[in-house]
DNA sequence: CCATACCGACCGACGGTCGGTCGGTGGCGG
DNA sequence: CCGCCACCGACCGACCGTCGGTCGGTATGG
C-alpha cells in the first residue's frame, strides 16, 4: 500500500525540488507558496526537503543562482560569437529575458515576498552579466562603433535600470509602460555608450526585440 | 495596578505604530520583526494594532507611503526654489537621501524581507520624484543647460538605477562600491541629460555631495 | 553493513481574529 | 444646571490555524 520509497541521487532530487519550487513561486508568489505545497508537488516528505535544503529561503536562493548561471552561460556564448558588436550586445540582453521567462511570468497578484524574488534575480543578473556585456562594449569602443570612457559603469547602470523598469513584478500595474520603457532604455543605451543614434533601435527592430521601434515617449 | 488604558486619536496612534515599526524594521529587518515586537514597543495590545491596520504588510506600506510623501514635499520645495537648474537638480536628488536616512540605515544582516522593503521604497520614490525632477530638467533644456529629447524617460532611468545601485541593502556587501557608483551615476546623468561634461560633478562637489569628485572608475 | 536518502509526527512562533471592555461625549429628562 | 444614560471609537488579550523547521527513526543500494 505504501507507495514504495524511491531514492534518487541528491543532485537530481535537488533539481526536482528547484523545478517545483520555481513553478510554484512564479505562479502564486514566494510568500504564498508553502513548503507543504512544494512537498506535494515533488511528491516527497518534509524531512527529505530539509535534507537537501537548509531553509525555504535557501531554495529561493538556489533557483536564482541556477537561473543566473544558465543565463550567464548563454550570454557568454552570444558574446563570443563572431557577429557584429551591436548584434552581440543586443543578443546578450535578449539572452537575459529569453532564458528566464519563468522568472518574469505570472503572479500578477498581491505583493509580499515577490518583489524580493525579482530584485534578488536582478541583482544577481547584474553581477553576472555586467562583466560579459562590458567586454562586448569595450570591443565596440576599440573598433569605433561605441564610445564611452566607462564601459563597465555604464553597462551596470543600464542593466540595473533595465532589470527594474521592464519587470512588471516590480513596477506593479505598469505593464503597459514596458514598450515605452524599452524604447527609452535603448535610446539611453545609445547615448551612454556613444553609438550612432538609432543604431541600436534599428538593430533591435531587425532582431525582433519587443517594443524597440521608435523613439522614446 | 493595571496601567490605565490610554486612548488617543486614531491618526496619532497610527503614527506611533508607524514610528515604532519603522525603527524596528530598519533595525532588525522586516521579516525578523514580529508584530509582537511592535506591540511591545508602542505599548498597545494586538487588537489595537489590528484596529488601525489590516495587516503587517499594510504597516510596511504605510511607512513607505509616509516617507515618500515627506520626500516629495521636500523635493517640490527644492525644485521650486529660484536657484540655478543644476543646483535644483542635485538638490532634489539630495532630498531623497537626506530625508530618508531611516530607510537606508542599518540592518546589514541577513536578507529575507528586507530587499522587499528597499525595493518598494525605491519604486515609490521613482514614481513620486520622476515628474518633479523631469520638470527641472525640462526647464534646463529650455534655458540650454540641458539637452535631451526625453527628459521624463531619462530621469526615470537615472532615478531607478540610482536607487538600486546606491542602496547597500540591495547590493549586499558592496557598500565600498558606492563612491564609484555615485561618480558613475553623475557621469551618466551628464551624458543622458546632455549637459556640459563635468558640470554636475563639480556642482555636486561644491554642494558636498558624497563621492562626487572624479570621473568614474 | 554502513552511508545516503528518505519519512512524517511533532513543535513553537507567528500573523491574524474575535468577543468583549472601557472611557469620554452629547443629548435629554428632571 | 445637573445628572443619567445611550452610544461609539479606541482598546484589550485569549485564542486559532498555519507555517517553517526539527528529530528520531527507517528503507535502499553499493
Amino acid at each position: 500500500m505504501t507507495p514504495a520509497r524511491i531514492s534518487k541521487p541528491a543532485a537530481q532530487r535537488r533539481d526536482d525540488i528547484l523545478d517545483a519550487a520555481q513553478r510554484l513561486f512564479t505562479t502564486k508568489g514566494v510568500q504564498a507558496t508553502s513548503v507543504e505545497d512544494i512537498l506535494q508537488d515533488v511528491g516527497i516528505a518534509k524531512g527529505t526537503l530539509y535534507y537537501h535544503f537548509r531553509s525555504k529561503d535557501e531554495i529561493l536562493q538556489g533557483i536564482i543562482t541556477r537561473t543566473t548561471e544558465r543565463v550567464a552561460v548563454k550570454a557568454r556564448q552570444v558574446a563570443d560569437r563572431p557577429d557584429p558588436v551591436i548584434t552581440r550586445f543586443l543578443g546578450v540582453l535578449a539572452a537575459m529575458r529569453v532564458d528566464a521567462p519563468e522568472l518574469a511570468l505570472a503572479e500578477t497578484l498581491h505583493g509580499p515576498g515577490n518583489a524580493e524574488f525579482h530584485v534578488l534575480s536582478i541583482v544577481e543578473m547584474v553581477r553576472a552579466i555586467t562583466p560579459i556585456l562590458a567586454e562586448v562594449v569595450e570591443q565596440g569602443v576599440a573598433e569605433g562603433s561605441f564610445s564611452t570612457e566607462h564601459p563597465q559603469d555604464m553597462v551596470e547602470i543600464l542593466l540595473t535600470s533595465m532589470g527594474m523598469l521592464l519587470d512588471d513584478g516590480i513596477f506593479r500595474g505598469e505593464a503597459d509602460q514596458i514598450p515605452r520603457r524599452t524604447a527609452a532604455l535603448i535610446s539611453a543605451a545609445e547615448t551612454l555608450l556613444g553609438c550612432r543614434p538609432g543604431a541600436l533601435a534599428t538593430a533591435a527592430h531587425d532582431m525582433r526585440i519587443a517594443g524597440a521601434t521608435g523613439g522614446a515617449r
